[in-house]
DNA sequence: GTAGAAGTGATGTACGTGCCTCAAAAACTT
DNA sequence: AAGTTTTTGAGGCACGTACATCACTTCTAC
């Protein structure tokens, strides 16, 4: 015989469906003895309860959100594409996901958007955007009204400690380190390392990795202060353009943010010397081509699509109160060289 | 209002929901006209049809089997602990995985074991073995009984083309090539390949593709011809000793298959410069210590858990006849140094 | 040549799958 | 007896399936 259903644990329990139902779902209305009773029937019998079934008794819809950035770049134009691609495949599965953007520099803009989202319409959130106060507070009170939520990218500190989907950006600074100590073979020089911004706590977190790793590994490399372009594209190609002119020296350049579109381009424009090793992040059109072409030597980037169904799946399983395959949510480090570039989409 | 359903779609084609059923699993009872009908109004009203619906209707279980070689090596060990996983989870979507071993080094055997498979117990397979044409030819026979097949690692070629969830050995090939020529520096000398055999397609692509990397970018460096230990470790040890007294210029070594224990021991134990680039395949506990320690300077590999978890979807997509998502079934060609590795399991 | 039997293909009916839910009954409290 | 708490029953979610039904053909016998 199959594996035993509601009906088989009713009768082991000497109760009704309806109660059966109400100890699975922690729903009150059931005395002690009567839940510890089904519970022990539960062992015995070892009853799962098919939660496909459940679904589609509650005829219940997952209604997920991102939260994402109001400006477009090429990253959060794969993340959207992602999503796109995941709603497809998960309309089969009772789960809708829809998009919010907010202005990733206004905190009390995020906030108060989270703040709108109603436990009627909404079952989770995966949050992208920066780590502040007004977020966390916000990411509180979401979860105060019962609404699921995971950091997306970007980590999110808060009392709950909701969970992060994205790469451990200390580890992806140290990959970015070595492979930056390997690839410049035994040349001696400086290294500029290029970021939006290094207020928050990834791009932090990239440096530190990164430094250590230059420290320990390849000291014969002089590793230069951040750069920050805080997004601005004219900002970024005069710092660049700068700084390739003061440092006659560079032998490599890491990319710390994915939006290099204009980086790159003074990069290029300005020239440098082709031994130059340039390292960023995020696989993207504009850095596959890159890689393609030769003038970036690796991207460390994380699998958007991964990500993204990885966070559907943990905002569903935690919306249902079920547990999630760990190993299958980490998300890795991942190294892109020419040779190892995925297909496109 | 939500989705359509067929009771939404029988009164839209003006049928009987038993037509409708018989539409959408390409049943025969059902005139020409009355097809189309239904077909025009499933595009009119746009519906999909709630697969977890139908298998729960359908009670039905998909009993999915993975065919491996009956030797155990740790990539081996890796792929049965990354089965049992999926197997947990999968328990709530009316899956069932098993495992069934045979002898990779004889395909008659394989052939019988998969010709002894019946449609009544079995719904798709996963095999992993040697492309014979014994192998071949089953899994013609599989197919003809209904069976659905996926190659598992290494590539099977057959007139019905099943799908191949693995790595592209070629760009593996390709990425070590690049890793190999940028790891040794500016260095002279040359390159061991070590392998199992030569036979196997996979092992020829990935030569073919470190090769054309070597050729172009590193001709500084002389590749060796593969030396093959046919899976015995004596004669592993053995060639190994051989080629490293013989060759005192070695800057590099590429271990081509997975089972590396007694090869590693051997290099270890003879002694190499510390210079000396190891490059091997597959992410196991033998290459993870040996990359925490500095043996080995990277490994390339496939995500075991992602790979299972794919043939799995594939199967069980095949076999109920439904579209799947390709690009999160594509396998891809992970680099992995000891700063990216992922925590275990 | 036609009524009737028998056969064939197309379509519908009713109930089943494992679980949830609402209303109503039963078992306890005060 | 009224008020609570606990339990039950029947019906539903979106679909599948065995069996029944219906409309035609074809064949036989008169």
């Amino acid at each position: 015989m199959g594996k035993p259903t509601t009906k088989d644990l009713a009768k082991a329990a000497g109760v009704s469906l309806a109660t059966i139902d109400r100890v699975l779902n922690a729903r009150l209305g059931v005395r002690q003895s009567t839940v510890e009773r089904v519970q022990k029937a539960i062992k015995e019998i070892g009853f799962v309860r098919d939660m496909a079934a459940a679904n589609l008794a509650r005829s219940k819809e997952y209604r997920l959100v991102f939260l994402l950035p109001d400006h477009d770049d090429e990253f959060i134009d794969l993340v959207q594409g992602a999503i796109a691609e995941a709603n497809m495949s998960m309309a089969h599965e009772r789960t809708n996901v829809s998009i919010i953007r907010a202005p990733s520099n206004n905190p009390h803009q995020i906030a108060f958007v989270l703040d709108n989202l109603s436990a009627e319409d909404v079952d989770g959130v995966a949050i992208m955007a920066p780590e502040t106060p007004q977020v966390r507070d916000s990411i509180a009170r979401l979860d105060a009204r019962g609404i699921t939520v995971v950091a997306f990218v970007s980590h999110q500190l808060t009392a709950q400690t909701p969970c992060y989907v994205g790469i451990n950006n200390e580890a992806a600074g140290r990959t970015v380190g070595q492979l930056m100590g390997r690839f410049t073979g035994e040349r001696h020089g400086s290294i500029l390392v290029l970021t939006e911004s290094m207020q928050s706590r990834d791009s932090q977190e990239r440096r530190l990795g990164f430094d250590s790793i230059m420290a320990k590994y390849a000291p014969r490399l002089r590793v230069c202060a951040s750069m920050e372009n805080y997004g601005d594209p004219v900002r970024a190609a005069k710092i660049v353009k700068a700084a390739l002119s003061a440092q006659q020296d560079v032998v490599g350049i890491y990319l710390m943010n994915h939006d290099i579109r204009e980086t790159m381009q003074t990069i290029i424009a300005q020239g440098t010397p082709k031994e130059t090793i340039i390292i960023g992040h995020e696989l993207t059109p504009q850095t596959r081509a890159q890689l393609v072409e030769g003038t970036m030597d690796a991207v460390i980037t994380q699998d958007v699509g991964h990500m993204v169904r990885s966070s559907i799946r943990l905002l569903r399983a935690k919306a249902a109160g079920v547990e999630t395959l760990a190993s299958q949510e980490r998300i890795r480090v991942e190294i892109i060289l020419r040779e190892n570039m995925p297909e496109e989409s």
